[in-house]
DNA sequence: TATCAACATGTAAATACATACATGTTGATA
DNA sequence: TATCAACATGTATGTATTTACATGTTGATA
């Protein structure tokens, strides 16, 4: 089975979901660190059902629109532990456009790629402002729920990712106006 | 034209160079920001090749061992730097699965977590290692030459980048061993 | 009551990517 | 001189992912 698949699993464990509502998921909340296309959704729910690792329940909403709304099975939450549980891969690699271009930076005048690297920042800045909302919605830290646990720090995460970008984008600049 | 092309295009450009090599870079010194197995650059160099962006004059090594020595057209010059210039994507996503993992802590016990985590710290010090070999290299900060700037200010990233992951894992132990 | 964004579920086609297969040479060293 | 890692170039097959197509409902609001 493929990463998506148990990733899919998992969401669904937290709570009965729609395909609808995964994709907002993949789209939104976890999109730092895993995503995936409606297109890619719908068809690895009809896989996970005939694996028998997940089902589902079809809900009318309003007159006639059906919605399924999909729940974990016994062997699905199995399958899912086992998973959890294995040894960790390599670190990630990334695939990073801008950084691809900041590598052939001989063809960028000075204020070209100051200009690059300001847009990033701005980038930056706007997702930082999202997470930083966020993350004020966690308090009371004291007495946070084991289950929300993993959330707060893979936010804490994101975060920390977001301002190590801005301070190394700061820098850079500084470097680039005194050398270019 | 796809990213890869992109990318190789603009390491052919630094300098002539085999498929082979090609590889190895893609595997290492880049490999922070794109990477691209064998089997993708081989094809993707006959692409460039009939697209007149790149030319290739055989070498022999040794005895009879041909070597592909390719560099790059005016014409690959052009698309290239057209390419550079180009407005930049939104920030890219990656996928991560241990921090997919994370978000499902909830069926890990303490001690399971720890262990991930302690585990992933141990790769980024490994990694982390190797970095701070490499930006030894450039001591003469005050007379970078320009087409260094670039490859100084990426591996300049990389290290804030892992840097800023540790603080976090040792943030995250901490939270761990407090509230799970 | 017309409009329209959001809700809801799927498929098709093309591209990108990873893993494995396939073959042979060179040069160092044991 | 036998061995073996590194050099060197490719192809085949399967999987993952993106982009686009395709259709229809619901509920808010103008």
């Amino acid at each position: 089975m493929n990463i998506l698949g148990y990733a899919i699993l998992g969401l669904i464990d937290k709570q009965k979901i729609t395909g609808y509502d995964l994709t907002k998921i993949f789209n939104d909340s976890v999109a730092d660190f895993w995503s995936a296309n409606q297109s890619q959704i719908y068809p690895e729910l009809k896989k996970l059902v005939q694996a028998g690792l997940i089902h589902y329940e079809t809900i009318i909403q309003g007159e006639v629109l059906e919605k399924k709304l999909y729940s974990i099975t016994k062997n699905g939450k199995e399958e899912l532990e086992k998973w959890i549980l294995e040894d960790e891969p390599p670190l990630p690699q990334s695939k990073d456009i801008f950084k691809l271009r900041i590598y052939f930076a001989e063809h960028l005048g000075k204020e070209q790629l100051l200009k690059k690297f300001e847009n990033r920042k701005e980038k930056c800045q706007n997702l930082l402002k999202r997470y930083n909302t966020k993350i004020n919605e966690y308090q009371d830290l004291q007495h946070i729920s084991p289950e929300k646990l993993g959330d707060f720090i893979l936010l804490k995460g994101a975060i920390k990712y977001l301002e190590s970008q801005v301070s190394w984008i700061d820098e850079s600049i500084i470097y680039i106006t005194k050398y270019k």
